[in-house]
DNA sequence: CCTGAAAAATTATTCGC
DNA sequence: GCGAATAATTTTTCAGG
C-alpha cells in the first residue's frame, strides 16, 4: 500500500489543518468524498497519520525557554540505555530526546519557563536520571524553525 | 486573560486529539457547550492555540533518519543572523532550528530518508546556506521522545 | 459566567451506478 | 471513483438563572 500523489497531497492538508471536513478535503484535493474518506481511514489504521494534535504556542504559555543538554552516560550496556530510556519518557519538560552515534550519548530538548526554572529541572530531574555521568547545556537564544511540518 | 484549569484541561485534551467535537470536549471537561465553545474560540483568537496539525508518522514514511547539525556561521552580525534565518526557513527538510548561546552559533534538526540522503541535503542545501563557517553532525540512533506534548 | 434545549447547519454514511 | 439521498452529529442560538 503505497502512497500515491492524491494520499500526499491529503497528507499535507490535514496536516495543516487537521479539523477539516471530509467535504472539503475531498474538494481541495480533487477527488468525491467517498474516495477520500476511505484514504483517510487506511492511513489512519496503517499509522501514517498517527494523531491529530492542536499545536500551542509555547510563547504564549510562557514556556517558550529552549534548552538542549547532551547527556552522558556511565555505562552503555543495553540494561542502562533502556533504563534511561523509560526514565527520561516520565519527565514532562523534555520535549525531545535522541540517542545520539558520537561524542555523547544523548540529545535532550528541555522546554521551561526561564533559566531559573530551567536549573531545577535539571537539578531534580535530569541529574537524578539512572546512569548519567555528566551533561553539558545549550540555551536556545532564538527559535528559528520551530516544529516544521513533514515534506511529503 | 489568564488561563483557568479548565482552560488548562481543554488545552490537555485538544493536544490529544485536535478532531473532538466541542459536545465531547464538554462532557470531558464538565462544563456545557457554550462555555467551552466560547473557551475555545478565544484561545484559538489570542493565539494560545495555534494551529491544528495530523502528526505523520516518519518511520512509516521512511523519514526517520534524523541528525542533528552544529552551523557556525562567518560573522554574527544582525544582517548576517537575519540572512541565514530567511534562507534556512526555505530547507524543508530543516525539522527545527534554534539559535544558540555557546561554542556554536545555531543547532539544526534535519530529517531525511537515510544517511545517503542526508549527505545530500548537507551538501546542496545546508552548507550553501549564506555566512556558514562550518558544520558538525550527530546522527540520532533511536528516538527515545519525539514530539512531546506541551505540559499545560 | 454557566445551563439546557431547540433550531439550523454541516457532516458523515449509504448505495446504486 | 462518482453523486445523490439519507442519517447522524455538530454547531449555533437563545431564554433563563
Amino acid at each position: 500500500m503505497p502512497l500515491d500523489k492524491i494520499d500526499l497531497s491529503i497528507l499535507r492538508e490535514v496536516q495543516q489543518n487537521a479539523r477539516i471536513s471530509m467535504t472539503e478535503l475531498a474538494r481541495r484535493v480533487g477527488l468525491s468524498k467517498t474516495p477520500v474518506t476511505q484514504r483517510v481511514q487506511a492511513m489512519e489504521k496503517s499509522g501514517v497519520i498517527a494523531a491529530y494534535r492542536a499545536v500551542l504556542s509555547p510563547r504564549k504559555l510562557g514556556l517558550s525557554h529552549v534548552t538542549y543538554m547532551e547527556v552522558r552516560l556511565l555505562d552503555t550496556t543495553e540494561a542502562a540505555l533502556r533504563r534511561f530510556n523509560d526514565a527520561v519518557r516520565q519527565i514532562a519538560e523534555v520535549e525531545e530526546c535522541y540517542m545520539i552515534a558520537g561524542n555523547f550519548d544523548y540529545l535532550l530538548k528541555v522546554r521551561s519557563r526561564d533559566i531559573t526554572h530551567f536549573r531545577t529541572i535539571m537539578g531534580d530531574q535530569i541529574s537524578a536520571l539512572p546512569g548519567v555521568a555528566s551533561t553539558s547545556s545549550f540555551v536556545a537564544m532564538e527559535a528559528v524553525i520551530e516544529n516544521a511540518e513533514i515534506e511529503v
